[in-house]
DNA sequence: CTATAAACCTGCTGGC
DNA sequence: TGCCAGCAGGTTTATA
């Protein structure tokens, strides 16, 4: 779920409604949460910061603070960021609470606990951020440049794509979606499309994360926008998690498989083990 | 380099 | 209704 979509809608919504805002008091109730620096140096840092921007670099949240500081957020599997109003009650499995000095509070709530919270200095900040490839929406982000990483290896294409070395953002959801939506099957060796198959994935990859943003991202489970609202983008998906069901395009029941240890779906008739 | 499995965790679903 | 096995959006690390 929280993946580039779901990680940039709500990088919006907090760049509407908490600019500005100074962190006043941290608790933090499940310590392995903090990634780094220790939770006692976590908190001293934080405390009194002012958020000055947010950002997003794959799946990961940027929230930069006053005296070049920044906090990133991993959400993982289950995590969530969520706002609460002065005096809302915590959200179910709240693992850090930021509140603010004007009565609210940022909650980090992760039943499954596997999320991660790190404190940077700036000037650490592209060190931490060096391994991932690009960013899908990015204009840098051409049909060349998914050419290239592309041909750099025989690994299947699904695989591929959820290599944040390789291409920055992508997910189990948004993967699935992408190879659909440009025809390819998931299992086809990366290095064996076509020039008209690379270009059908580059623009079904940038479409499918457009409208994940626009859709309020996928809640499957659990995912939640910055105000506890669910995402509205399960509704369009065109194959993930609809094994058995009629393709919305041809009506051939889509199949599912294993792809590099992840469930993956696909419809056998619009994405045909073949190149051309 | 590539592939596979296990680990980190808990909740939910489906089968019996 | 109740119990249990298996599965889940992600990443890292160890092993082959």
């Amino acid at each position: 779920m929280p993946e580039l979509a779901e990680v940039e809608y709500v990088a919006r919504q907090m760049r509407m409604s908490v600019l500005g805002a100074r962190i006043a008091q941290i608790t933090v109730a499940w310590p392995r949460t903090i990634s780094v620096p220790d939770v006692p140096t976590f908190i001293h840092l934080l405390s009194g910061q002012v958020i000055e921007a947010i950002e997003r670099r794959a799946k990961v949240l940027l929230i930069m603070l006053s005296i070049d500081l920044v906090l990133t957020v991993h959400r993982r599997m289950s995590g969530n960021v969520e706002l609460l109003e002065a005096g809302a009650p915590p959200p179910r499995y709240e693992r850090v609470r930021l509140e603010l000095d004007d009565g609210r509070a940022i909650a980090y709530s992760d039943p499954r606990k596997f999320g991660r919270m790190a404190l940077y200095a700036g000037v650490d900040l592209p060190a931490a951020l060096a391994d991932f490839g690009p960013e899908p929406l990015d204009p840098e982000f051409t049909v060349a440049v998914l050419a290239r990483i592309l041909a750099s290896t025989p690994r299947a294409v699904k695989a591929l794509l959820l290599d944040q070395h390789a291409i920055a953002g992508l997910g189990n959801i948004y993967a699935d979606e992408s190879l659909h939506a440009a025809g390819i099957h998931p299992l086809l060796p990366a290095n064996s499309l076509s020039s008209t198959q690379i270009a059908a994935l580059h623009a079904a990859i940038i479409a499918v994360l457009q409208l994940g943003i626009a859709h309020g991202g996928t809640t499957f489970g659990r995912h939640r926008g910055f105000y506890g609202e669910v995402g509205h983008n399960l509704e369009h998906l065109r194959v993930y998690q609809r094994t058995g069901e009629p393709c919305r395009t041809c009506g051939t029941p889509i199949v599912r498989i294993v792809v590099a240890q992840r469930g993956t779906h696909l419809c056998p008739n619009c994405q045909p083990n073949t190149h051309s």
